[in-house]
DNA sequence: GACTAACGTTTTTTT
DNA sequence: AACGTTAGTC
């Protein structure tokens, strides 16, 4: 085993680290101190220290995470060994441990995962069915309390308010009657299993004799349970994080399993990474003044091994438009002047919708950019038809797939008779596809209808059987009953202009094809519905666009350019309006302590006088952070400064144009 | 059952 | 300002 790493090339701190392969280690790890090395490192010396890479796991936050390190491990020892170990989400992780053993918990292994719409489209049905017709609740905060029940690792069913009650317990007979589970499903099941059944527990524990969990402290309550089902004695766990990166906790995350990581796990070895490779000292000595306005933290600070650098600038604008004008311009100037690519630069703000007239000005002046979490792929109306179909052939029980396609393309099957089957299959406690095919509900219906549900059960019957039993190409089935059934001259027909059609086209054919490809490797059409459900993988993928970059916040998490723009620093957007009444202005203090912290060379913060929030303009105060960071390396200046300094330049190259011209 | 028009709502962050 | 939803009409 040839371990591509010299301790030589590490500081003594992250020596450390990865010489502690054994019993519990908490690394908190700042902001650029070199992590991902340091894990990567201490991996390759668990491999030279004889544990076959198959025995150990790594849990990311992210599966764009997972793939990074596999490729670290990839080009620091080899693609075998990357291959072998199992890198993964908490999510990832337990379909696995429930596509082996759901069984034992009263599910069929054929699962479905239905996320997102699917969860959104379920609970507006179960609103009405509830009568739900005057209640205020939107579904998205019904299935908010219910997630945020199941992630704090408690019973859903078991809220304050009792018309909710009704919906979580309706809800989560639904799902068990459609065989599907959702996203925090995964992991309450998994932790389920484990914890229920001490075989599988046991299996598991022998099998992953060393556990690393990156981003600790993003993982919540029933994270930490599933961890310490998965870890036994003598606890081989290693958790790294940041918990002044913690930006999360509106999700669930909780800071006290890092805070407090000694009371899961007795004794562990505490090691802190502080030197930061990253930033210049202006930018590290802003962001530890800012932060340690926090309290109950772990006291860190980050040490700058670059002395120096360009001061930090605060500018106030006239409103949003000016404060993207005045970026875009300064971008191109500045990228002339230095030398720099596109990509070097990135603008970080609070939230999606102040995207918007950055875009424009970046779009008017011809710069490109790449926008990160913005519309997900797997959103989009067409891709979510096409997996829907997918679905279908894996599993027709799905009754939220089901639902969505059985009228698109229209093909005579309206919401009458929607409502009709679901119904029908509710009297017979059987999935809509059941009551589709069952003669005693197609006999009701008249000769027309019958004949198009006939021919859908049929199509989709037909499909399945291809690929079960004929053994054939999954991708190539649905590319074929997609085509039959002329889903895309019907998509076409609802796009209003030439561009639309051919991202929509586009779109079908990459999702086919990457099914095509999957199948063709002899994966199964399930375990691809299982990465298309847990990745929320974005379509424009950082690597392969090119530009300046458009990020939110959370999403620049782990991210880093040499200059970054952090807009719109105001009070009632960062902080957020909404962080004030729930009392999480520390969480946005650690927002605020991220963006600066990404920044290599030099940081730029913007704020405005007025911003134009959902079409109307709308005054704003600077953010009271801005006061919070210590003077020494700051400059303040004002849209007029700037631009007013731009102007005497150009007056001053006019008049020395026109004295040349004169002589 | 499909299409159109008016209405209302959206904007915190995402595995 | 833009999208999705709903009601009303053909």
């Amino acid at each position: 085993m040839a371990g591509g790493f010299s301790f030589e090339s590490l500081n003594k701190a992250q020596r450390e680290a990865v010489g502690a392969i054994d019993g519990p280690v908490l690394i908190l790890a700042g902001a650029g101190t070199g992590k991902t090395r340091t894990v990567t490192c201490r991996i390759a010396h668990m491999l030279e220290r004889g544990i076959a890479a198959e025995n150990i796991l790594a849990v990311t936050f992210t599966n764009k995470a997972a793939a990074e390190m596999r490729e670290r491990i990839t080009d620091m020892i080899s693609k075998d060994t990357a291959e072998a170990m199992t890198v993964c989400t908490f999510h990832s992780l337990c379909v696995r441990i429930l596509r082996g053993g759901i069984d034992r918990l009263g599910y069929k292994k054929n699962f479905a995962i239905y996320t997102g719409s699917d969860q959104v489209g379920l609970m507006k049905q179960l609103l009405v069915r509830k009568g739900g017709a005057n209640c205020t609740l939107k579904p998205e905060q019904i299935l908010g309390a219910i997630s945020k029940a199941k992630n704090a690792g408690r019973d859903p069913s078991e809220q304050e308010d009792d018309f909710i009650s009704i919906l979580a317990t309706a809800y989560q007979n639904e799902l068990r009657a459609q065989n599907a589970v959702d996203f925090d499903d995964l992991l309450v099941l998994g932790e389920k299993l484990l914890t229920e059944h001490e075989d599988v527990r046991d299996a598991f524990r022998a099998y992953y004799q060393r556990v690393t969990v990156d981003e600790f402290q993003d993982t919540n309550s029933l994270q930490m349970r599933l961890l310490q089902q998965l870890v036994g004695p003598p606890y081989h766990v290693c958790v790294v994080g940041d918990d002044d990166q913690s930006i999360y906790g509106w999700r669930g995350a909780e800071v006290a399993n890092i805070l407090q990581f000694e009371k899961f796990f007795p004794n562990p070895q505490v090691i802190l990474l502080e030197e930061n490779y990253r930033s210049t000292n202006a930018v590290l000595h802003t962001a530890n003044s800012l932060i340690k306005h926090n309290i109950g933290r772990r006291p860190k600070v980050l040490i700058s091994t670059r002395a120096g650098g360009v001061p930090v600038r605060i500018v106030s604008m006239p409103g949003d438009a000016e404060e993207a004008e005045f970026i875009a311009e300064e971008i191109i100037e500045e990228k002339n002047l230095a030398k720099k690519t596109w990509e070097d630069f990135a603008v970080l703000f609070r939230t999606n919708g102040q995207c918007r007239k950055l875009e424009e000005a970046l779009r008017e002046r011809k710069i490109p950019y790449r926008m990160v979490g913005a519309q997900s792929f797997f959103d989009r109306r067409e891709i979510r038809d096409v997996i829907a179909y997918a679905q279908l052939m894996a599993a027709p029980e799905s009754d939220v797939a089901l639902l969505r396609v059985l009228n698109a393309p229209n093909r005579g099957i309206g919401q009458t008779t929607a409502v009709l089957a679901t119904d029908h299959s509710r009297a017979i406690h059987r999935s809509v596809w059941e009551a589709l095919c069952d003669p005693a509900f197609t006999s009701q219906l008249s000769t027309k209808t019958r004949g198009s549900v006939e021919e859908f059960v049929a199509m989709i019957a037909g499909a399945k059987t291809k690929i079960d039993m004929a053994k054939q190409n999954a991708g190539q089935v649905l590319r074929e009953m997609i085509h039959e059934m002329e889903y895309i001259p019907w998509l076409m027909r609802g796009c209003k202009t030439e561009k639309e059609r051919d991202v929509r086209t586009e779109g079908i054919g990459s999702i086919i094809k990457q099914l095509e490809e999957y199948s063709a490797k002899g994966k199964k059409l399930q375990s691809f519905l299982d990465a298309v459900s847990l990745s929320s993988e974005r379509e424009d993928d950082l690597e392969t666009k090119q530009g300046v970059t458009l990020i939110t916040l959370h999403a620049s998490k782990g991210l880093e350019f040499p200059y970054v723009y952090l807009v719109g620093v105001e009070e009632g957007t960062l902080p957020h309006k909404r962080s004030i009444s729930e009392g999480t202005r520390d969480e946005e203090r650690r927002l605020l302590y991220v963006g600066i912290t990404r920044a290599r060379e030099r940081l730029t913060l913007t704020y405005c006088s007025t911003r134009t929030k959902f079409g109307k303009e709308e005054g704003c105060q600077p953010s009271s952070f801005l006061d919070e960071l210590d003077g020494e390396f700051l400059q303040l200046c004002s849209y007029d400064d700037i631009m007013g300094r731009e102007a005497s330049d150009d007056e001053l190259s006019n008049f020395f144009n026109s004295m040349n011209f004169d002589s």
